[in-house]
RNA sequence: GGGGGCGUAGCUCAGUUGGUUAGAGUGACGGCCUGUCACGCCGUAGGUCGCGGGUUCGAGCCCCGUCGCUCCCGCCA
């Protein structure tokens, strides 16, 4: 006889009834035909509510609310009683049905509770800085130092998930699209162009430095130069420069990708349908501008909008009536010989005085405006009528060519953006856009609005140094031919600065989501686009070395971009700050408030790096 | 580096023209309550009004300085 067959039985027998340790169902899983079984849930105490001859505990984890219930003659209602907030605890108890009143319409498990039969405690909790239960706005401060209560919360906990699902999302519809994924270097060389980098002493090399990447960019193009073809990475970057709510300090995460064999328009195609189709998944009912998406060159956004990241989702269309200011008839002397924008302001009329005040005060205060005309239309008998402080100037027939250009009817205001100086005129008349957008309502929340920037400027003047500057990326092709462009000198001052690139950024929503290029891989092109920078070929050769030197041993053509991965999760999860979509944020000083980032370190570290510190003098 | 806003109980906030003992809600603690799900009711504790100085008979409130947080400008090829 053998024990095998009885052994096996043992097992089976009590593999049906011993326990897991901490849970045989999550907070989240259990339903109306769970009713009857005998279960064992582990989680938090997101809420207690003590009836005396009842008790209910909701307990919480990563997948849900499950409600438990026990009464004062319950052997366990001594050890239930005790806990309290964000308690962990092991419940074990029978499903129960819950009769029709008292149904949770609100949760997937609000048609059955746990009777509790046992309590473990596997963790108490102090009172709580920050309550986890609810979802009340908390001091920055707190929320930070105490990050991983914060990331209990209802709403955090899901953005960052969003955020996993998201990166999960990209990687599959990267790899679809034939991209294949690479890790680059974290620690590298300092590059001279660009913001500020941060810099880790070398230990073996005494006075050197390395610095964390601002972003893949030498490392991509030499991966296609190596022959890869597709590359993507959800790559690191690290700058060492202010934060913004829509920029994080320090580190952020770009979708990082470059293509061999393309032109500008491929490299479109093959991004449209990732963001496009990303968007849709994640979009939960909002409507996602169809791909292609709308392509407006830069000389016209910052014609129509003002700025180089329009929000279309704004219907204003700003317009230069300067012509019409300059007009005999026109007897307005602030906007002669000045570049005048229009902002049209639709439904505007209605407003009261303090309207056209308060954004007058804006421009004025905020913008260094010398102020915001504005003409208030009215229908006169069926006419368009101009009214305002400054209508009486403009006689009738200009009035009408103004409202007839900036496309206005009756009950619409017009707002005038005037400076001598055109960039300065745009720029004003595009921060009013967004302003009378927002102010007037509207801006649809329901909708993502793509397009794309293209035909950036290559170089612009810098008119404190008098000499001509990459305006962008000093990587990007010029749209030039090649031959005229290696003869370009110093005197084709205007022709040079007319020069566009193969340069574009991505737009979602007035967020620029991302800057690419369709690259300059040849050396010739590269030296002489430095050169007409103003660096000399010697100092070129020394700062990218490297690259150029791989340019000179067969690069192909070769283009891509890197939208921000923490701004798009930013645009889907409807936060307008980019720590609501980051697991663990500095704060705004660059401190991480919970690890104590940055740190003193010992002498002894120092001492092996080769640095000693010199603290900046107090001001006294 | 510069500008705006904020700083009062563990937390969210109120606090009048400068006037007696600085309040509420929430959380904590204790009591009551058998169907709640933001449970309800009663009670208790909890304060260097960010810090320092000044004006005043008297300062949470006014002034100066300072620190912290935040938003913006500069900066971010």
């Amino acid at each position: 006889m053998t024990w095998g067959p009885v052994l096996r039985h043992i097992r089976r027998f009590l593999k049906g009834y011993a326990m897991h340790a901490y849970r045989t169902h999550t907070c989240g899983q259990l339903r109306a035909s769970d009713v009857g079984s005998r279960v064992r849930l582990s989680g938090w105490v997101n809420r207690r509510r003590d009836h005396g001859g009842l008790l209910f505990i909701d307990l919480r984890d990563h997948y849900g609310i499950t409600q438990a219930v026990v009464e004062p003659d319950s052997p366990a209602f001594a050890a239930a009683d005790k806990a309290r907030s964000e308690w962990v605890l092991t419940l074990t108890g029978t499903v129960v049905a819950r009769t029709a009143e008292t149904v949770n319409k609100d949760l997937p498990t609000g048609e059955i509770e746990i009777r509790i039969e046992e309590v473990a405690v596997q963790g108490v909790a102090q009172e709580l800085p920050l309550p986890v239960f609810g979802d009340l706005d908390y001091p920055e401060e707190t929320r930070l130092k105490y990050r991983f209560l914060d990331l209990r919360r209802e709403k955090l906990h899901k953005n960052i998930t969003l955020r996993s699902n998201v990166i999960s999302s990209v990687r599959k519809r990267m790899i679809a699209q034939g991209f294949t994924e690479f890790q680059t270097p974290i620690l590298t060389a300092s590059s001279p162009e660009g913001a500020r980098d941060f810099l880790v002493p070398s230990r073996i090399h005494p006075g050197k430095f390395y610095a964390l990447p601002q972003a893949p960019q030498q490392f991509k193009q030499l991966i296609m130069v190596a022959g890869f073809d597709r590359y993507f990475q959800i790559a690191p970057c690290f700058r060492d420069e202010d934060a913004r709510a829509d920029r994080s300090p320090g580190e952020f995460y770009q979708l990082d990708l470059e293509m061999s064999f393309v032109t500008q328009d491929d490299v479109f195609a093959a991004v449209e349908p990732v963001l496009h189709g990303l968007f849709e998944e994640f979009a939960n009912g909002r409507s996602v501008s169809a791909a292609p998406f709308t392509r407006i060159a830069y000389e016209d956004s910052m014609l129509r909008y003002g700025v180089d990241k329009p929000d279309l989702r704004n219907p204003i269309v700003i317009c230069d009536v300067s012509d019409v200011f300059g007009r005999d008839d026109v007897e307005f002397k602030a906007f002669k010989n000045k570049t005048v924008r229009a902002i049209p302001a639709p439904g505007a009329a209605s407003q009261p005085r303090s309207f056209f005040d308060k954004l007058n005060d804006w421009a004025r205060s905020e913008m260094g405006a010398a102020g915001l005309g504005y003409v208030v239309f009215e229908s006169d008998g069926g006419k368009l009528t101009g009214k305002g402080p400054i209508a009486k100037f403009i006689p009738e027939a200009a009035q009408a060519e103004l409202a007839s250009r900036a496309g206005i009817k009756a009950g619409d205001a017009l707002f005038f953006s005037a400076d001598a100086k055109k960039e300065r005129a745009a720029g004003v008349a595009g921060q009013a856009r967004i302003r009378l957008g927002n102010e007037l309502g509207l801006i649809d929340k329901n909708r993502f609005e793509f397009c794309w920037i293209v035909d950036f400027p290559m170089f612009e003047w810098n008119e404190d140094e008098k000499k001509i500057d990459f305006s962008h990326n000093p990587f990007s092709m010029p749209q030039f031919d090649r031959d005229a462009f290696l003869k370009l000198t110093d005197g084709d001052k205007d022709t040079i600065l007319g020069i566009k690139a193969y340069q574009y950024d991505i737009v979602c929503n007035g967020i620029e989501l991302s800057s690419g290029a369709i690259r300059n891989h040849d050396p010739d092109v590269m030296l002489k686009a430095f050169e007409l920078a103003g660096y000399a070929r010697e100092d070129t050769e020394a700062r990218f070395g490297g690259m150029l030197n791989a340019f000179r041993y067969g690069a192909p053509p070769h283009g891509g971009t890197a939208p921000g991965i923490d701004r798009i999760v930013m645009l889907l999860a409807g936060e307008e700050n980019l720590r609501e979509v980051t697991m663990f944020p500095m704060n705004q000083q660059a401190q991480d408030l919970m690890m104590g980032a940055p740190s003193d370190v010992s002498a002894k570290q120092l001492k092996e790096l080769h640095i000693r510190v010199v603290m900046p003098e107090k001001a006294s």
